[in-house]
DNA sequence: AACTATTTATAAGA
DNA sequence: TTCTTATAAATAGTT
């Protein structure tokens, strides 16, 4: 910048090279296209060194003058919809965060998580790896994934577990109830059939009793197998 | 250049030159805040000089590792949204391409297959990828994971739907039997008051089914609600 | 925020 | 196109 031969670095604001360009749109074809090539490549090159010195994510969509489509995303996948929903929620995430940390607490996960003992201590120590400078890698990310997947399948197996128990009770009630409804239905008959002066048949009634056992519903004597939840593939 | 390396190198504190920066992430806190400023700053000017010498429409999106957002977007709107919505169209097209010979396209009977039909074909689709020899990327795992993921919530939600079913199921039945029981009941007092010399002990009876009417389960007289699963966090 | 020594990007030429 | 090179720009470490 020091340099001042022949007058020439007062005109001009742009682009480095032999000669400076103008700030304009190139005019001729060729060269667009070929300096379009050399500087798209330039700033995905910029894009990725500051992802990786800075720890940042970072998405470059460009559409040539053409409307062909490039992008660069940073990261494993080279994938911008991350980013992209990541954009798209960023607005929301400031307004939703009080009632998302709200929420989190009615959940009940207590006795759900492996190792984090609330959801706010999961996302307490999220945010103290951050606040250490500590590397938020691929690694932690895949252990915290782990976690919060261990908590959401023991959620999961815990909600199933007490639905099958909420089942196996109304089996039980049905069956009791089928029991006594059989017990009055004998007594009646007995009861209408009966000489007034008659004494009922205690011994009939017990003999009717174990016919009950059979039907539809007690004939389930087994209890309900204990349902597993599991995902199609392992990890 | 002129600088000589030898002596000054070392010493840290008073003119030490310049030096490459290796191509990993800055540990020092303070250093690579300023770093993310100066660069993000120059990938910002990269993207205009790009969008302006080859007129292109060029949009960057960054976020810090503190999780800040930061955009630029070429043209006179700073209206990141402009080209993100011009990227899902052109995304989809070239998907549409692609999946057309795959001939699954209908998001059909319930909404939960994005592109494959069946659990089969997307099973299938994978042995395909494996046996062309083709690259199975981490961004077509992602997809397939989404994919499963949809699939898996889908699979959970009709189980719970169908366990809830069953449930109401047995409530209601429960119900009918309680009806049925007391009618009964009545009937048999009705026909015991009939026979005053009966040794039925009616009463006794009575008070025995009075108090199974009342138990637990008999009291829930409220259709359960249906329960819906959500994942622990938004994604 | 400003300063520079150095590195990096790249326009034009080959 | 790709490589080379002169030169403009960017920027790391420091003040």
């Amino acid at each position: 910048m020091v340099k001042c031969r022949a007058g020439v670095w007062r005109r001009s604001r742009l682009t480095m090279g032999r000669r400076k360009l103008e700030m304009k749109r190139i005019e001729d074809k060729s060269s667009r296209q070929v300096t379009f090539s050399k500087r798209r490549s330039g700033l995905n090159k910029k894009a990725r060194q500051l992802s990786i010195l800075c720890d940042a994510a970072v998405a470059v969509v460009v559409f040539s003058s053409n409307g062909k489509l490039y992008e660069y995303c940073s990261g494993g996948t080279n994938r911008v919809e991350d980013i992209i929903s990541r954009y798209h929620k960023s607005s929301l995430d400031a307004e939703e965060r009080t009632t998302q940390e709200g929420a989190c607490q009615n959940m009940g996960i207590n006795n759900t998580c492996t190792r984090f003992q609330t959801c706010n201590e999961l996302l307490h120590s999220v945010r103290r790896l951050d606040e250490k400078g500590n590397v938020i890698s691929v690694s932690d990310m895949t252990e915290l994934e782990e976690e919060l997947s261990a908590a959401l399948m023991h959620t999961r197996a815990r909600k199933t577990q007490l639905m099958m128990e909420r089942i196996s009770s109304f089996h039980e009630q049905e069956r009791k109830l089928s029991e006594e409804k059989e017990e009055l239905k004998q007594q009646l008959q007995v009861a209408s059939a009966a000489n007034p002066n008659d004494d009922v048949d205690v011994g009939g009634q017990r003999g009717r009793l174990e016919d009950t056992a059979d039907n539809q519903y007690c004939g389930q004597t087994t209890p309900p197998r204990r349902l597993i939840t599991l995902p199609l593939f392992k990890d």
